[in-house]
DNA sequence: GTTCGGCGGTCGACAATGTCGAACACCGGA
DNA sequence: TCCGGTGTTCGACATTGTCGACCGCCGAAC
């Protein structure tokens, strides 16, 4: 038995199916996009939605994802080392920068965010714990991307999007800005992923040196930047930062 | 087949458990722990490891939760009706309150937090959605036992925590505290789950009167009391908001 | 009101599937 | 070097999940 279990691997595949559609889907939507028998569908929905990983609306019959998902994914920010060490300095990098600040780690072709600190204003915002940002263009992606190989290769493989006029998608000039990127240890995003959003990111390194993940800050690019350039006392901050994390990993362990 | 998929129903007893245990757990430990061969175990561990579920430590050959669990969990966010309708709404409680607001929804035997507004101060907070609360001894859990029969029942089965010397623990006298809050209209919670912090919430109810949740404040007892009972003022707060987010529910008209 | 098409859900036969336990390779400590 | 422990692999067995036809239901169409 070297492969992996069926009926697992097809369960996993209904709840990802669940996550993607932005609406609830129905039975048949499900196991005609899964290419399997209704019954067998059923049979996974219903295990599924016993074990609270997907909920069924009582009047359309339709399916979402559950609860116990949110559950078992803030069981999975409590057991996070990275996370853990980070919380105090990122929280002193907001209040230092005055702007959101991130935590990301590699995840699939993207980053996926583990920390977000609000900027420390009283304007409304949204959490993104839990978020998706591309790798090509965010401060962060980039980040991993120069200097994590597994990233690497994702990110020249994946096929890059463009989101504003500013974003780099050719092969040969990412690879410019991620030598870039690791000469001087750090990245930023000049409005290439949302327009007047810029970003700035560096790379958080464990006891061997690895790359575990990044940190960054994000805001409106007329606070961020000065004559269209990151400001020099907030890449400080972020490398600041992503240092004090870095020796956070490789002193306390053990 | 009328039963459940078993392996389904294995591997979300490995998620839940590696969800519970603190720290990472050996492939021996889970299997011992499920009363399962280590052969199938590690099946189970394996598949869920190529999901994304699961991480194994290079090192130590020890399983902990994967961060695919934390991108689902977020997705369900995404979904949640409850949740998009009350985003607003709490935004404005948190201003109004000057207190970190709560949006909670019954999920096994306690109170999921599905929605967190920090206090609008530049304190350090740690967010808590995904986090489960008790249900007799909290706001929002006495706003659900209370108007919820599911919540109800399994409030009284269970075995209810003293957390501190105020928390309710007898039936009967929880159940005058539930007939108050029903009276009422709304629940507090006077430093019963954590000492010196107090908390008020109401119900929030869908277009059939159901009740589906619960918002609320909670607060260091000095600022939200004021003679051993919550202010007047903080109880309007959250109500008017719970209202408000029962009407954009399709809910009450008044 | 009635028909019809689609829905979610069920059932039972079949064999593919996952399970089990023994055996494996590996590591660290004694 | 040995040992006890780990995570991992393997093959025989029968349990288990799969499939597709079938059922009852609901809402739309007419």
């Amino acid at each position: 038995m070297a492969g992996s279990i069926q009926s697992v691997e097809r369960a996993a595949a209904v709840l990802r199916l669940l996550a993607g559609g932005e609406r609830r889907l129905g039975l048949t939507d499900v196991a005609s996009a899964l290419g399997l028998a209704k019954g067998t569908t059923h049979g996974i929905l219903r295990t599924l939605q016993q074990e609270g990983f997907v909920e069924q609306d009582d009047a359309s019959g339709k399916y979402q994802l559950g609860a116990e998902l949110l559950r078992l994914g803030n069981s999975y920010l409590d057991v996070h080392e990275l996370r853990a060490r980070a919380l105090v300095w990122t929280d002193d990098l907001a209040r230092a920068s005055g702007e959101s600040v991130y935590l990301g780690v590699l995840h699939q072709q993207g980053v996926l965010i583990v920390h977000h600190v609000f900027r420390p204003d009283d304007s409304r915002q949204v959490l993104e714990v839990g978020a998706m940002h591309p790798l090509h263009s965010t401060a962060l992606g980039k980040v991993l991307t120069a200097f994590d190989p597994v990233a690497h290769r994702e990110a020249l493989e994946l096929e890059r999007e463009r989101f504003t006029p500013r974003t780099v998608t050719a092969a040969d000039e990412l690879e410019g800005v991620l030598d870039l990127t690791r000469a001087r240890g750090w990245a930023a995003d000049l409005e290439e992923t949302w327009d007047g959003v810029a970003s700035v990111a560096a790379p958080v390194h464990d006891r061997r040196r690895m790359p575990v993940g990044a940190v960054g800050i994000t805001g409106a690019v007329e606070r961020v930047c000065e004559d269209g350039e990151i400001r020099a006392r907030l890449v400080a901050a972020v490398r600041d930062c992503a240092r004090a994390v870095s020796r956070d990993l490789g002193g306390g362990r053990f």
